[in-house]
DNA sequence: TGAATTTGGTTGTATATACAAGTTGATCGG
DNA sequence: CCGATCAACTTGTATATACAACCAAATTCA
């Protein structure tokens, strides 16, 4: 079951892809060996090179895409806690990132959190729309919004076709009022799918409604990777009244 | 490879489970089938039902031992998102929680981050408090603080038998300005012993560091279980000037 | 009685194999 | 030249098997 050096195999070949990653003998983004020839190489089960990748995956130290192979994740930012960004940069850069993709975009039956949250009927349609938005080619962050239907301007309703996310983004106007949560949580997949992180790196999930004067009009959950996206600045709390 | 229902194997076992531990028909701390018979069960291999239960390990929902076997985790407290919690009670409750115990006062070499964040040299010694705060009975929040001794009231510095955590917190006056960093990340083994949380429980930790007039006084980590603190209302941004 | 041992069950590690699913690049055909 | 097809390779899922490590309770033995 264990090597000579008392060690597990799969740790075996954590230890040397990990001494690969920090002496950057394997640089950033670049292919590192497959799993068949990892296997090879430490004569071992496939599955057991198998197993090493993926915890090193789960770690966030390699991503992996099927059909392609695996790569030397970016290290996480590890900026000072103390160089503080000024989040109103952020905040004014909200609307237009660097680059946005936009995903989705399509009608869905509306989930048991959103019907709530906009007045909706289980079930019913909503608009659902999937942005990725990124900053230095990097993915920073997840929108997956819900838009009530009967507060989407016609030409949105009928016509699918939009060139950029923020032509989608402006046209559900105007807003007059939005509430936000602020939780941690761990991303789920289709947040780890877009934001290229582990599952155990743990998500600021800013969970916002916005109102129209004509009712509650959006529901999104926007999350951030924690390593990445910091909240900086002084923070002031008003209570909705 | 899938089931009927387009599913993955391990992924209709997991939700099986899911299931279960949701309605409370599997209680916290219950025993559920082993591995073998989860396989049996659901007519896949031993492997397959592995997964499932080791993913939902993962994810904190169960917690498995080598050689008696899988149970159910403590639930993380499913709160509706939409259940907005008014963060101005929070944060008046913030000087005065209903309980709170110092659980270390000692004098420390100053780590690096410290070093920097209060202007002292490396290895200079700052006076270290840690500081569990209470809610209900249940662990709320960890505070580890650092405190530049040349800002210490004398009589602080030479008498550290304090009767309460509050007394030791007023004794460092007067703040006239403080810095926020609010980040997502997963509790460290500190955190984890005194909150009584999984490891795969995200946290906000709050980092501030706090000013008088003499310049850099105090820096301090909040730490919260994520599923059991939540800000909400309103949240607006002041960027420091 | 009380300590040591056995037994049965559980999770942990590892192997060998098979096929599915996805990507990439070369090849072929119009 | 361009598009479709194919081949080679990668990761993903699933099975069957074997043994190791560990625990708890029953059993055995002094």
């Amino acid at each position: 079951m264990e090597n000579s050096s008392g060690q597990k195999k799969f740790a075996t070949i954590k230890d040397y892809i990990l001494s690969q990653v920090e002496t950057a003998a394997w640089p950033e983004h670049s292919r590192i060996p497959s799993e068949n020839e990892l296997a090879t190489q430490f004569a071992v089960s496939r599955m057991t090179a198998r197993r090493a990748l993926q915890e090193l995956t789960e770690q966030g130290v390699l991503y992996r895409t099927q059909g392609v192979g695996s790569f030397v994740a970016s290290p996480k930012s590890q900026s000072s806690l103390l160089e503080i960004r000024n989040i109103a940069d952020e905040i004014q850069r909200r609307g237009h990132f660097h680059k946005a993709e936009l995903v989705q975009l399509t009608s869905l039956p509306c989930p048991a959190v959103v019907a709530t949250a906009l007045g909706l009927s289980r079930n019913a349609p909503v608009f659902f729309s999937l942005i990725v938005h990124y900053e230095n080619q990097q993915p920073l962050q997840l929108e997956a919004r819900y838009v009530n239907p009967e507060q989407v301007p016609d030409y949105l309703a009928q016509d699918f076709v939009l060139q950029t996310p923020h032509e989608y983004l402006s046209a559900v106007a105007p807003l007059t009022d939005a509430e936000h949560i602020v939780e941690a949580v761990l991303p789920d997949d289709l947040t780890r799918l877009h934001l290229k992180i582990p599952s155990s790196e743990p998500c600021l999930r800013l969970t916002r409604r916005t109102f129209s004067r004509g009712g509650a009009v959006s529901f999104a959950y926007l999350t951030s990777a924690g390593s990445r996206y910091r909240l900086g600045g002084h923070l002031t709390i008003h209570p909705k009244t």
